[in-house]
DNA sequence: TGTTTGTCTTTAATCGATAAAAGTCTTTAT
DNA sequence: ATAAAGACTTTTATCGATTAAAGACAAACA
């Protein structure tokens, strides 16, 4: 077989997502900048929505002709790429089959179980073995060290050095930054969660990881700034996998992160670094407490 | 085509590296355990020594026929694992064709270029990425970022971070670690370059690699670890493509490895951050001379 | 001049096949 | 009792083929 078609796909929901907001489609070169895809991928994706009578040609552009439903859409698992979908169904079956610290992971076995080719699994774990949890010696099959207390003690150790960097760095940014008015941003966004944080606390895991990616950007670093994607895996994970707690646990990170972004604004760098140890101190702990197995 | 005998081929001509050297080939599972491949591999060379001449079975064991001449060994060419080659050979090819930062690298140009398949130089470029100066986005080509100031910049920033970091958790080691006779020694080997740099200058690159290993392992911190093989690929490189006052460079270098290297020995924390940043300082001015292009 | 489209070429994503190498029993020898 | 070898199964490394998507160029249009 070759390459899926799961982008068209994708792009085609995403179309229909934004005609439903009443977006325009006034030409394919346009919807394909829209969409950030080729021109062929939106003109594929017009002539189905015209054939579907979902679109119709009208004076130059395009006018939507009923409402998308629910069976207009290519279902969710048809959607994903080959890649993201790997990367959840690998974390999933991690925990859901308890694979062990030390066991070994075979290439084949997870391409039948996930039904993709050896090929797909072999670059995905090679794209993933920068997270440090799985390993492999040329010619023997990979390991999976597991996320145990090491793990967690050396990913804390160097996004302590990373983030205390960041803030050393970002304090003395120019006032024009666009850091500045982000920060802000994210000040109110922090404060609007805690008001409401009985109904929306489970939008805590995606405040923390813009947060912290926030802090890494503005040290303009590539290593730093792609040392956040290892913390944004692990947390991402961590907190679909462990719900102890959760709504006091999310509720005391953002008080914790509005106390940082309350003295970076105010340029006192001591109680930022202050305020950043603590929190990632408690981040620390409570991943510790989750990884325990 | 299928998996190349490259393991065979460059366990072959070690084994016969080793019986110049006298070793004894007592059995095939002996075999197989010094050259740390399997008995099959193992087998498959005994068996090819005796067929041409080399080695005879005796007693029980194997003893060799006569001395190996240079058309014993397979060819160089042929021995390297295909990612090692894939390494040297893109990374001269970069230098050679004066690849600009910016270009696009195609999967299949490479391909074509080396004589390997589109999926042995993908997975070798997914694996490079991680170093920071190649990138893609999905569904478009790879990208040369390119060695430039901003590059040094940031690989400097890291490892300035990450080296310090290493002194601080080295010097508190227990005096029975390993780490103190090794790095002991390491002194022992930097006195004895020096006194004879005039004809071993080229041997300091590998001295310099060991050297910051050695620093970075005593921190026990996959992350930092890994780090090293960024700095590692890089300064490596840097060695073979810029000769300019290459001796010179070299005995600064190994005086200021004796200075850090003597600081860590007394214990003398803060001597020894002195002496790591005044010579990383070195080392990132270098680097940044050779990279402007 | 800048944008859209049609047409065509190039490139990447994905797959399954094949041979080398690793790994696993069981048997044999010391 | 080990350790080696034999016989066999499993797994990885490497390849080339195939189709989706990107990209390039010229013509048409505003």
């Amino acid at each position: 077989m070759a390459r899926s078609d799961k982008l068209y796909k994708r792009s085609y929901n995403a179309c229909l997502d934004r005609l439903a907001l009443g977006w325009e489609v006034s030409s394919i070169s346009g919807l394909a900048r829209d969409l950030g895809v080729s021109r062929n991928t939106a003109r594929r994706i017009v002539v189905t929505l015209c054939a579907n009578g979902l679109l119709v040609e009208q004076g130059g552009g395009f006018k939507a002709l009923r409402n998308a439903i629910g069976t207009d859409y290519f279902s969710d698992d048809v959607v994903l790429s080959t890649e993201d979908f790997l990367e959840s169904a690998f974390m999933e079956l991690i925990l859901r089959e308890d694979i062990r610290p030390g066991a070994r992971i075979r290439e084949a076995v997870i391409a039948r179980q996930l039904d993709v080719s050896t090929s797909s699994v072999r670059e995905f774990l090679i794209k993933l073995s920068r997270f440090g949890f799985i390993r492999k010696e040329p010619g023997k099959s990979w390991v999976f060290d597991g996320f145990n207390r090491a793990y967690a003690d050396e990913l804390h150790e160097v996004r302590l050095l990373f983030e205390m960097r960041a803030i050393e760095k970002l304090i003395v940014l120019p006032e024009e930054d666009r850091f500045w008015p982000s920060i802000s941003r994210m000040l109110t966004e922090h404060r609007e969660f805690l008001k409401h944080y009985e109904e929306r606390y489970l939008e805590f895991p995606k405040l923390d990881t813009r947060f912290h990616r926030l802090l890494n950007q503005a040290s303009r670093n590539r290593f730093m700034d792609s040392f956040q994607d290892v913390i944004a895996l692990i947390f991402h994970y961590h907190y679909r996998w462990n719900k102890v707690d959760e709504k006091e646990r999310n509720c005391t990170a953002a008080r914790e992160h509005i106390r940082i972004i309350e003295a970076i604004i105010l340029r006192n760098t001591q109680e930022a670094k202050n305020a950043l140890e603590a929190h990632l101190k408690t981040a620390e702990v409570t991943l510790k407490k989750s990884v325990e197995w």
